[in-house]
DNA sequence: ACAACACTTAAGTAGAGGCTTAAGTATCAT
DNA sequence: ATGATACTTAAGCCTCTACTTAAGTGTTGT
């Protein structure tokens, strides 16, 4: 029927949540702890755990633990997919406004 | 403590949801009916309704009532912001990188 | 060894989200 | 006037989300 892209499901749903932006936020100045996301978000370290976890479900942030501190950084590609779905429907919409300009000029400029 | 841009979690959470991507999809080639609109989309009118209730909450599309059928738009404005925040942050991911390769050719490319 | 640290798991809760059916309300066509 | 059309409102239902607190697990420093 239509397409049921379940990655953008999950991507736009995890960057729905303020304190998920925040963390995307943090992340895009480069790789940061758990615990330096969990800072500045007046939110218990497990609910932090939770909205890490979604935002990896969605392949926006990707993490690895060494020792016991886990590393997040952001995945790009997945950033990317998102913007470019957006870019996509944005171009085509003003695409067909410059058509329907062209048509108007075409016809009421002619002299 | 962070910024808790309320249009953009609306816009997200908007986008997050497939119908209203299809809606969204099917607007970017031009204004269509509620009607037109829900026929591809195995689901009551209502429900229908529903959606386009939160994508114009979001700002991405307007609507217009004349006669008895209503008339969609995509508000390329507010697609324009949301991509925008991604775009943003991930400039900001790559231009990091850059700087980090720049950094290792100097150190390591150093006849 | 043992305490502090940095997560991690589990379980529970209140509220939001995505549907449904049933019953309207205007418009439009005849 | 009457019926069809194109939404619209209201109510209910069940699931999913965003937290919470309490109780772990593995690492590291002394």
């Amino acid at each position: 029927m239509f397409r049921t892209d379940a990655a953008l499901d999950l991507a736009f749903q995890a960057l729905a949540d303020p304190s998920r932006r925040a963390m995307v936020d943090r992340l895009a100045t480069g790789p940061a702890t758990v615990s330096e996301l969990a800072k500045p978000l007046a939110m218990s370290l497990p609910g932090v755990m939770q909205h890490l976890a979604v935002l990896e479900a969605s392949g926006l942030v990707a993490s690895e633990k060494i020792g016991r501190t886990r590393t997040c950084r952001i995945e790009p590609k997945a950033l990317s997919r998102a913007e470019q779905w957006i870019a996509e429907r944005r171009a085509l919409w003003e695409r067909r406004l410059d058509r329907l300009e062209a048509f108007l000029d075409e016809t009421t400029g002619d002299t």
